[in-house]
DNA sequence: ACATTTTTGGTAAAATTTACTATAATTGAG
DNA sequence: CTCAATTATAGTAAATTTTACCAAAAATGT
């Protein structure tokens, strides 16, 4: 950043944060996303991502914190920073040329662990919409809800989010409903899916088993930090 | 972003836009990196990555384009958003707890074409680095080119980024010497890349020949974008 | 007891990757 | 002009991985 231009010409920014929530119900097969309808303008009544402006002495990611624990309580979750949007025509509180204060928006991307996440009782603006099923969204949210949803495959194919998600211990079955509530139906199929995962070696067999319901009874998995680490920075894929 | 916050504890930002610019000279197999020697506090006399504060009505990435058409002059390049780093003590320039004006920094990924970059003539305080040499920079500027180079590597192994910056035409040698630039010698061997790339079947053999010196003449291929983009949503590699 | 369900362990065929070789087409030295 | 050196191109056999299945194991519930 170099200060010798002119600070007249230069612009005030309000930064706003704004995240993609994503959460999967692993049960009913669907991934959700957290939706806020808005309560005053501009976009009053229309459903948007939860955001907020920050704070002063705040960082960006301590916000998009702020944000979730204003809708919902989860302990377990995974967040990353995403996309900063910042056209000078994004927010039409923004009157062209103008040229007063202008809107930045950092975008966060975080999966909750949906069995634990309650929405807050109080709260009866927020809820958990199915992915595909999502309306028209205020501002340029539903580019930002693209962008997150892109992220999210991608990183489920060659990271290892699920386990932040996922109980400690778990069924290879669990982790598979997991991947086809975000994959859909022409998901790999589950024995080479179970294979695929098994090879890579993170995987721990707790020897634990487990019975729900009919069938033969899952042995209960823990996912392996210290196995993981070395493919980190070697190009793979478990899907 | 909600407007019901108190107006007081809000923070007002100042943005700007750093930016990684890398270039690969394919004849001395390097990877190259765009520095500045800073000319004022803080951080005088140090290197750092070339940055900007964004004008009144400029979008980040037309103050993104403007860094580099500051320092070089291009026509060909690839240019994306890389991260945006906004912690509230990033900058010594903000005094702890003072509150004040805090600046935020959108950093940008560049890839341009080496033969045609040419540093503006009367900048002195502009120099190409080589990558693996690069010194102690300014601010978190080696966190921030750390982020670039691994956006660097990851781009060139599933998208078309590198014929942004090589000529209309060029061989496969020409392919072949720009990625092992960027990944040393460990890189797989020429014959496997030829063949995994051409039967990709976005690389075009237009018969023409060149003599460069000794050896069989290669042919001259282009890159087909309709070819491309049906590969585009699917998972693939093609180093 | 046995039909049903789910997990687990596998395998044969297809496809891909890897390591390597042979041939073609040029330049440049003698 | 001849031939060694050089670089490009075309392959191929072996190793490995992926894909599409199948069968046995271990539980449930009627």
């Amino acid at each position: 950043m170099n200060l010798n231009n002119n600070k007249s010409i230069l612009e005030d920014f309000k930064v706003g944060v704004d995240n993609v929530i994503f959460s999967i119900d692993s049960q009913q097969n669907r991934l959700l996303v957290l939706l806020i309808k808005r309560q005053e303008e501009p976009y009053i009544k229309k459903w948007s991502l939860p955001g907020t402006l920050v704070r002063q002495g705040e960082s960006l990611e301590q916000a998009a914190y702020r944000i979730l624990s204003e809708k919902i309580r989860v302990n377990n979750l995974y967040l990353e920073q995403l996309y900063t949007f910042g056209g000078p025509d994004r927010d039409p509180r923004e009157s062209p040329n103008s040229y007063g204060v202008r809107y930045l928006s950092v975008s966060y991307f975080a999966l909750v662990r949906f069995e634990e996440a309650k929405l807050m009782a109080n709260d009866h603006h927020t809820t958990w919409y199915i992915m595909d099923r999502v309306p028209q969204l205020g501002f340029d949210h539903n580019q930002i809800l693209n962008y997150g949803y892109q992220r999210l495959r991608s990183k489920l194919e060659y990271s290892p989010i699920a386990f932040d998600v996922l109980p400690q211990l778990f069924t290879l079955n669990d982790l598979y409903q997991l991947y086809t509530s975000v994959f859909g139906e022409n998901f790999t199929d589950y024995s080479n899916f179970r294979n695929r995962l098994l090879k890579l070696g993170f995987l721990i067999d707790t020897g634990k088993k487990v019975s729900r319901g009919a069938g033969r009874p899952p042995s209960l998995y823990r996912f392996n930090h210290e196995a993981f680490a070395p493919l980190k920075d070697k190009p793979f894929v478990f899907i």
